[in-house]
DNA sequence: CGCATTTGACCAGCGC
DNA sequence: GCGCTGGTCAAATGCG
């Protein structure tokens, strides 16, 4: 997928130099005033045309701004055909008989994709962690991994992923001798999600939280995946087959949880399930791009877009 | 006092 | 049958 030219945000940069200059010219302005009235009206010409190219810039900035958010609808709707499709596929490869139990460390080596984005995605697995109660719930639970980006020096193994989870149980497991903690789903007392999270054996400071079963209920907050000093970085991952200490690992960005703000929460009320208003479509673009601006490589993808389009 | 967390005990599946 | 292991329960504990 080529996002070079795509998901280019130029809110950050682009209007930066034009502001600047604006200050400076003013100020030059007042010393022209004092020196010279002819330098004084070179001066107002030459504000005059960088106002105009404020302007010009502002609304290409603004047209990419709208190319952008109309690549994040985009993504949008291409992951959630993406994670029906897994679904799907995931349901028939279920139909199989699975043995009830066996090591973990074993089936490692299982297809597995696994969707991320702060617990909300799912991914197909047929990970031997499905026959937990096979009795009850033989083929039916949904099972997916996620990989939480945390500091190394933090010894908690809590998982900000939007839900509310009550922890009962902890456990060392024989193939790793980080512990692992399990957690139900205590926003809905009939809510039969779980989690099991674990820190990771080949990177410590990653987070594994394997989910079962689905939400019967609305995600209770979003602003906790987000917000808070215990915020962890959603990671893409891999197959079990390979490492998951990849060394460029790829920011999942949550283009459905804007920031907190008392506007994006007012239009949200109003509208949960689409982001239409102006206000929270620029949060989100804003949010894209500190989170892109982050990764050197889309920096430098970044420039060579922009110098592209200066060719052109 | 109520709720969440901790942690040892218990249960069930699997392999030998 | 026995031991190992993962998963769950529930009493004890901590915290606001």
């Amino acid at each position: 997928m080529d996002y070079s030219s795509a998901f280019v945000d130029t809110s950050l940069d682009l209007n930066s130099k034009p502001l600047r200059l604006m200050e400076d010219a003013p100020n030059k302005e007042v010393e022209s005033k004092l020196i010279d009235f002819q330098m004084k009206l070179s001066a107002k010409e030459e504000n005059g045309a960088l106002v105009e190219e404020l302007k010009r810039v502002s609304a290409e900035n603004k047209k990419l701004t709208e190319m952008l958010t109309v690549m994040c609808e985009n993504y949008n709707t291409l992951r959630s055909q993406l994670m029906e499709y897994m679904n799907k596929s995931q349901a028939e490869k279920e139909l199989s008989p699975t043995k009830k139990r066996k090591s973990e460390s074993s089936n490692n080596t299982s297809t597995n994709v696994v969707g991320v984005n702060n617990g909300n995605s799912e991914s197909s697995s047929t990970d031997d962690e499905s026959f937990k109660k096979p009795r009850e719930e033989p083929i039916k639970t949904k099972i997916w991994k996620t990989y939480y980006k945390t500091e190394a020096s933090d010894t908690s193994l809590i998982v900000k992923d939007g839900y509310q989870w009550r922890k009962y149980g902890q456990k060392v497991t024989r193939d790793n001798p980080s512990p692992r903690a399990y957690f139900k789903c205590s926003f809905a007392p009939s809510c039969p999600v779980k989690k099991k999270v674990q820190r990771s054996v080949e990177d410590q400071s990653i987070l594994v939280a394997t989910y079962e079963g689905e939400h019967n209920h609305p995600q209770p907050s979003q602003l906790e995946a987000t917000s808070g000093s215990n915020r962890c970085m959603t990671i893409n991952t891999v197959p079990f087959s390979t490492s998951i200490v990849s060394s460029a690992p790829n920011i999942t960005l949550d283009f459905t949880k804007p920031k907190a703000s008392s506007t994006s929460d007012t239009t949200k009320s109003a509208k949960p399930a689409r982001v239409d208003s102006q206000e929270v479509r620029q949060i989100l673009v804003e949010q894209m791009a500190s989170s892109l601006t982050k990764d050197p490589n889309f920096t430098a993808a970044l420039a060579a877009a922009i110098s592209g389009r200066i060719y052109q």
